[in-house]
DNA sequence: ATAAGTGCAAAGAATTTGCATAGCG
DNA sequence: CGCTATGCAAATTCTTTGCACTTAT
């Protein structure tokens, strides 16, 4: 199955408020200030860690994001992507997410929740958002007493394109 | 994390129709028969497998359902239900799950779609129906044109009774 | 200076595979 | 009997960890 998967339809061009510290400002800046506010430290392997998180517009794992990383910098290694993504994950910084069976997958946190399309055929990963998710929540809260922290829905299934050309 | 997750939801005394190959015939009958039909044998190592899965009321892991098959007979090795497994998988009689980022869980495939509420204190493994779930395949269909093959929706959080007893 | 962070190589956990043998049809 | 499925142990894949060394602060 491939491994580029490429991010189609979230919006590159989000708003970024340049003062406030929310979900708006450009994830690795958020990052460093939330780090840094927790005692830890800046070093230069997750400077540039967090540089590969926020523009590769794709969900990449551990791998991935190694060799992009290494790219800018050949002295970062395989340990230090792990030991930072599970840092940021556990300051919540990014999500983790179960795409395709396979491994993990990463992706900085964003201000609207959104789910996956998966493309069974070429391996891209659409993103989707939308308010029916909130009906969810809603209907486990009410029907079950259930105090959702974290909803993940993915999608399997054949993209558009993909389609057609199966056609 | 508590590995004894209970299905707690889904009624047991789903009705069993004797004829038809339908999803609403035991899993055993319809797994054998879909097996057979496909030119697989039917070993002992098998048969107890499906028994396992069948009357597993949780969403076991492969460890787990080996630990339960070999209270039954010892001949059998954890190779032989990984292998089974994923003969399972591919002939769509049981779903793969990726429950609590760990590794996969595995459930028999049952006439209702349902999905699953994960608390993240007990570790119990509520099901979850409704047609909500329904509106998200339109949609992505409509909106973008997506075909979906397979929904996963996973949501975790914490189940009433241990916001009872947190409070 | 000093504690947090790193690289490396080794350990772990989950799953898969090669090969000789057992056993279904 | 012939071919599929099994057991076992070794191989793979993804991820974590121990330890001596670096490096932010």
């Amino acid at each position: 199955m491939t491994q580029t998967t490429i991010a189609e339809t979230v919006p590159k061009n989000r708003r970024r408020r340049r003062s406030a510290r929310s979900l708006d400002e450009p994830f690795r800046e958020r990052a460093r200030d939330a780090l840094r506010s927790e005692g830890h430290r800046m070093t230069q392997q997750r400077d540039i860690l967090l540089n590969v998180i926020e523009n590769a517009g794709a969900h990449l794992d551990a791998d991935g994001l190694y060799q992009l990383a290494r790219r800018q910098d050949n002295r970062i290694s395989l340990s230090t992507v792990y030991r930072t993504l599970s840092l940021l994950k556990r300051h919540n910084l990014i999500d983790e997410l179960h795409l395709s069976e396979e491994h993990h997958h990463y992706e900085a946190k964003t201000a609207e929740e959104h789910y996956h399309l998966v493309c069974i055929d070429c391996g891209a990963v659409e993103e989707f958002a939308g308010g029916i998710i909130e009906h969810v929540r809603e209907v486990v809260k009410h029907e079950r007493g259930f105090h959702v922290t974290s909803l993940q829905l993915d999608i399997a299934g054949m993209c558009a394109r993909c389609q057609k050309e199966a056609a």
